[in-house]
DNA sequence: ATAAAATGTTAGATGCCTCTAATATTTTAA
DNA sequence: TTAAAATATTAGAGGCATCTAACATTTTAT
């Protein structure tokens, strides 16, 4: 177990070179909020630990050992993030800095409890998929809103995005997970949708909201 | 908010002079398992930031301040300690050491939620009290196993102690948070207590044990 | 009352993680 | 193609938390 601050450059590694592809030093320093020199001699000491394959003014490249504890990182803070709003009732924009804090807790004990109670989720309350246990991520097809066809309704299951500023904003238009609604109308013009929502409230959303929406099929019946 | 190592110096600082009054350089050395120069530094380092009051070569004690930040964390401690047992259906005797580093989790909204959810609780799974957010704790008379008559039932609703061996000891004897127990017999002779449980078998406790297990009388209806 | 034992402190070093200032390399644009 | 801009590295220092070795004080026991 390397230190809460390992911790942090090895998720943020991953989650740029996800991005990205290459990571870059500077990159580094701004996600986590630290000056270029810090990262440098850090990038260093993570290299000798064969965490990370690295080599002066190239890119910073997370090796197997890395890869495997980024991920083992991530599905502690996914699964912590579904269990603070499925088990303990929080809204899902405030539940992000709790779980940035929880992924490092280091007991299996603890999260072998979690994802039973949540009986092993795929996805966490963002839209984003949960690695297993071993690291393996099962991506799946999903669905988004912008896929539906006008007068099909579906219900919420997640969202990407983990800023609070976009859950505020779904916040704001009563949409939750969970929610069933109903294409109304899809304006060729600029992508936007407008939604039929269970509270009979009409709702529009830009194209570029509704991306971020997954939904499930609402199966109709012959 | 302080460092981690920090938060876990007051914790012991607090929980020493609770048992002795005074606290050592040494006994916090060892209890921390840290040598006798950490623990000086870092006590003048607390001296310094006025949560302790501290002359050289002699005891060491918490201000106000540091009395505070104490009971934060304990309360934190004890409240994530039932959690686990109580939400998470862990067992009590694995609960403490993921509590350990719960009780270093920085959000209020987090612990806000787990009072909610347990309702306000008094005592955690080990029958320690759990501080209010004000710090104050309500000390309130308990029954111990000791000091019932023969024939009477009551039910076990905490135990004192933390230590795993003395939780597996009462695992061992099948005895829960929980189960109703009558007491059969009580030795004069060394003190020990012979229960009826509700499995139907006989549980013999010594003095030592039974007077660390905490009950509620069941009231006789007349 | 003093020597031995126990306890506590200081000095100086190390690893982790950060910083500023100075320097070096790479990319880009005139 | 070379100067400017962008990016990266090195050098050196500082705070936190720890250590070992050497020294100081207090307690205890003869």
């Amino acid at each position: 177990m390397g230190s809460l601050t390992e911790e942090n450059y090895i998720k943020s590694i991953y989650a740029l070179s996800e991005a990205t592809g290459e990571v870059y030093v500077s990159e580094l320093a701004k996600k986590l909020d630290v000056k270029l020199p810090s990262v440098n001699s850090m990038v260093k000491r993570l290299a000798t630990k064969k965490l990370v394959a690295y080599a002066p003014y190239k890119g910073i490249k997370l090796t197997e050992k890395g890869k495997k504890e980024a991920l083992a990182i991530i599905r502690k803070h996914r699964l912590a993030e579904l269990f603070l709003v499925k088990v303990m009732g929080l809204g899902w924009e405030e539940v992000h800095d709790i779980a940035e804090q929880l992924e490092h807790v280091n007991s299996s004990r603890f999260y072998e409890r979690i994802d039973e109670l949540l009986n092993s989720p795929k996805f966490d309350p963002h839209g984003e998929p949960i690695p297993d246990s071993n690291g393996k991520i099962h991506t799946q097809k999903r669905t988004s809103l912008i896929d539906l066809a006008e007068g099909l309704t579906a219900t919420i299951t997640a969202v990407t995005e983990d800023e609070k500023s976009f859950l505020d904003h779904l916040n704001a238009k009563g949409l939750q997970i969970g929610d069933a609604v109903t294409i109304k109308k899809r304006e060729l013009f600029d992508g936007s949708i407008t939604l039929q929502h269970k509270s009979k409230k009409e709702i529009l959303l830009t194209h570029q909201v509704a991306e971020r929406i997954w939904v499930e099929m609402t199966v109709t019946r012959s």
